[in-house]
DNA sequence: TACAAAACCGATTGACTATCGGTTTTTTGT
DNA sequence: ACAAAAAACCGATAGTCAATCGGTTTTGTA
């Protein structure tokens, strides 16, 4: 999955504000970027067809809406950019978190720590379910 | 950092042959997908360029090699594509984790946990020098 | 110094994003 | 129901970048 500058700043647009037209859409970008309504349109399209943003036809115009919260898009492409480097086994994934862990601080790690808690206490109520 | 298909199968080569020149890799990639040594010779080139590989000449021809680890340029190509979506705070990037963590079995989140007390010392080793 | 090998240059093709003008379709107000 | 307005849709263009390869220049060695 690949975007384009106009997109991504679309997308973090969408992250705000959860429901818009392209006409407010377009409103929002006048003043920082320009670019005409059209160019707008083409590209809610477009991330409407990478199935990045979701619509439904509300009287007149689609009204636009992020297909996947933030987080979840952010694993997302995480997953697709490291796949092709990381040979099926997930522990590779392990393995880049680690070198990402760089710029961590004790906080984040207590933070990372309660998630792992979190996570595991999830799976292991479904396996003995 | 946008890599094209050839270029990550020939960063992955690097990764499993240390050292090679234009006429090994291309001789390498000869059977399982053919191309000519010159389309070999540019994707190198572009990959020097890119500083995914350095480069010696060794009398005659240059003699290539990874500049980063897998491990390391993995954490980078993470950095490098969720650095648009993450304001940033880091704390981003382990709420990316878990999203991440849907494939993570047992034995990996221990993995995980043993690395975040790893690094937790060695921060807290920096931070009493 | 000649020959062979490799590097370098330049051109082409194919994706894909950004951009926008113009046309068609859809809505809506009268 | 129809005309005007709004929005969607279509198509064209420009710019970037990877892949590809032929041809020319450079370089190293016997």
């Amino acid at each position: 999955m690949n975007l384009g500058e106009l997109e991504k700043l679309v997308l973090k647009y969408f992250w705000q504000t959860p429901v818009a037209d392209a006409k407010q859409v377009h409103a929002h970008f006048e003043r920082s970027r320009g670019g005409s309504l059209n160019t707008i349109q083409s590209t809610l399209d477009r991330l409407y067809k990478k199935g990045l943003l979701t619509r439904t036809k509300e009287s007149h115009a689609y009204q636009y809406q992020a297909a996947k919260q933030r987080k979840v898009f952010i694993g997302e492409l995480i997953q697709d950019v490291t796949q092709d480097f990381t040979q099926g086994g997930e522990e590779n994934l392990v393995a880049a978190f680690v070198s990402l862990s760089t710029d961590l601080n004790n906080t984040q790690l207590d933070e990372l720590e309660k998630l792992i808690l979190d996570y595991r206490s999830k799976i292991n109520l479904e396996a003995s379910s």
